[in-house]
DNA sequence: CACTTTTGTCACCCTTTTGGGGCAAAAAAG
DNA sequence: CTTTTTTGCCCCAAAAGGGTGACAAAAGTG
């Protein structure tokens, strides 16, 4: 599930990249002045924000400026009229992520709202599946693939392989594990990382001949798919 | 150090590149044409790659394509004399980050740089190297290589060899290795230092004409890459 | 409540790592 | 050249790290 907020007062415009945008299965909230988009982006996770440059109370570079300010870091896409090369860099340096003119095609908008998507992915809770070789992981389906063929597992080695998959190809270590995991001080002399990671073998790399699970001792677990 | 790589066939728009983002205290590396860009991208780690889509021997497209299936996640932006919206829609599509339509100001290629910059700034998973000659150590990955083969390293050994790259060039005693690699106070006549360097030498020298680990008797050891 | 599934602990075993002893080789000192 | 110190390097035993089955507590389900 995408979500996306556009902040425009052009009702004609508005309605149009509302339309647009829901047919390709995105979730549109609207806001009509800079005041309710600033207040909406603040209290809502959204995966990119649409932004016009001009706007009623508060205009697309302060709403920008604003919400870097507040650490948040959600792609923003402007829109405007203005088409100068200095309007553009303008936009740019305030911490807008791209900045298309007006008027522009819907399919190019749509390619540039795929764009920023893509590379929020990495970190983002809303990225649609993680992948290393044959495996993936889908992260609205909760559901778990190696080879095409279907993997049954429980929350916790769902949680343990989502949060190896984020870190693929980087060595995590075991206190990191239990940490954001868990959530528990890897102090108590537990072994259920273990005891997991064991579980997750079965499951994942058992029947397979290329593993993807690799200890290195004393360092911590690794998911690498050379 | 911020390094981009610029692949582009046409001297005029190359040279001018370079000397523009130089002088912005950016690295530039150049490509002339798609097969020798995408080595270099493959080998190296760029913070940004500018491409131009029409090139001789591979063009951006593809290049954008291999090294997403390569799991290189460097930002790229695409620079094209083609300005339909199916083209801009296509390149965005195959996995490129920005698409900048010629001619364009070099103040808005700048601003688009810099946003790239920005966002890539996070997973930055093959940044994390210390490097000496032939040498390579991956802080994330915890792997080891030499002249590209892979070393095979226990967690002290790869201690040791962490604090002698972080100190390349500089000598350092026993007495330090022992209290920065394992914490102890070198005072017990124990000779570790010495059996571990012999470990490291045997992985990571022996099978090479030119040595790394050199020892300067009564003062320490250092990684040189003379 | 009875039953199933999930979660986490324990005990045991196996593998790898670790670091010391001892000695030969190399380097420095006399 | 001989002696002393330092370093290199083999072997080996102890320790640490990690894998795994059994089992009990906890959570979820009808």
């Amino acid at each position: 599930m995408i979500k996306l907020l556009i902040i425009e007062d052009e009702r004609k415009t508005a309605e149009s990249l509302q339309q647009g945008l829901t047919e390709h299965d995105f979730i549109v909230h609207m806001a009509l002045d800079g005041g309710q988009g600033l207040e909406m982006a603040l209290s809502t996770h959204y995966d990119v924000i649409i932004s016009d440059r001009m706007l009623p109370k508060m205009n697309g570079i302060e709403i920008c400026r604003e919400l870097r300010r507040m650490q948040i870091g959600t792609p923003i896409l402007m829109l405007t009229a203005l088409g100068t090369t200095d309007d553009k860099v303008y936009g740019l340096e305030s911490g807008a992520d791209d900045y298309l003119t007006k008027p522009f095609e819907f399919k190019e908008l749509l390619a540039r709202v795929r764009a920023l998507l893509k590379r929020g992915a990495h970190f983002d809770a809303t990225g649609r599946t993680l992948r290393a070789a044959d495996l993936e992981l889908g992260l609205d389906t909760k559901q778990v693939t190696r080879h095409g063929k279907l993997i049954e597992l429980t929350a916790k080695e769902f949680g343990l392989l989502e949060f190896l998959l984020r870190n693929k190809g980087r060595v995590v270590s075991k206190a990191e594990i239990s940490e954001r995991v868990w959530g528990i001080n890897f102090d108590t002399g537990t072994n259920v990382v273990e005891v997991y990671m064991n579980y997750l073998r079965k499951k994942v790399d058992r029947d397979f001949d290329t593993k993807l699970i690799h200890t290195h001792i004393g360092l911590g677990y690794v998911i690498r798919e050379s």
